[in-house]
DNA sequence: TATTGTTATACTCTATAACTATA
DNA sequence: TATAGTTATAGAGTATAACAATA
């Protein structure tokens, strides 16, 4: 259930090879049936898509995100981070020490638990989110142009209503 | 664009929080109209579900997903794997070495190509893919419970209009 | 000159154990 | 006793360079 390119191999010729008995598909008709192999690849372009247009900014998916639900829950703990993006708590930590150096977070006292420490995006923070917000945004929708408005919107219900409530 | 669990915090007290302004999705209302996110997300819930199901037969995705293109297209050869699958040549050696001292794959000289090896299933891969296919329709199933069938069918034609033919 | 399969290796990503300060 | 943040490190996954055999 891997991801792939759509590359086609060159080198196979139709009928005089030995074994292309279903290769219709490249092998893969039975991958196609599952949702897991789908949106793994679909997720796959999508993403690509979002590395041309926000590798610039030079922010990974992960970096993006993290930036994206401090800008728009200020104050958040490293902890909430962690659990609302699936990412450990150890390697949350570099991450944001990364951000911090960078200078597009600032830390400050948690009001209520002094274990704990609130994010904010800093000034530039927030203007550099914005411009990446608008490039993913246009990537995201340069990697879905065959669909059309009520598709993509059809798209996002049917992914949710998998991901909502589910494990 | 992480993905994540749903697993919410549980620590977040709903008014007397500094930054309690936005958190209706915990922040990630900004990256849920992404569809990137969306599939990654769907992607991980699916592949969770996936591991769940068939990783009682130590397969992780891409073993399966080597597997079955190989059951599905007898005589592949290593490149043509590494094409369909977006997998590395040397990453693709060390991942057949491991299927062939299991004992669930044959190599055999190309028709053509001296350089090539094609590659089959032998009889015990055959008789474990067919178990471990049955089990991968059944996580994926399960993973997409709240789907109706058209609506799963609906998914993969929307999925596979963004992967086919794009980056 | 290009390609298949391969080795060796580096790099990135993800995961685990354990510590401190505080709850 | 449990949790937030952290350190150090191990392990898995992914990537690059270079080689021999063959096209």
């Amino acid at each position: 259930m891997s991801t792939a390119p759509r590359t086609v191999s060159t080198t196979r010729k139709p009928k005089e090879e030995v074994a292309d008995v279903s290769s219709e598909a490249g092998g893969t008709e039975y991958l196609e049936t599952l949702l897991g192999y789908n949106a793994s690849r679909a997720a796959h372009t999508l993403v690509s898509h979002f590395i041309r247009g926000v590798g610039s900014f030079d922010l990974r998916t992960v970096d993006f995100s993290v930036l994206s639900v401090i800008g728009h829950w200020p104050g958040v703990t490293s902890r909430q981070l962690c659990q609302q993006l699936n990412v450990l708590p150890p390697n949350m930590v570099v991450l944001l020490r990364d951000l911090d150096k960078r200078g597009l977070i600032e830390r400050q006292p948690h009001p209520t638990d002094r274990r704990a420490v609130g994010l904010l995006l800093s000034t530039s923070g927030k203007a550099l989110m914005k411009k990446a917000e608008k490039a993913a945004s246009a990537a995201d929708l340069l990697g879905s142009t065959r669909l059309s408005s009520a598709e993509r919107k059809n798209l996002v219900r049917l992914l949710q209503k998998i991901y909502i409530s589910a494990a």
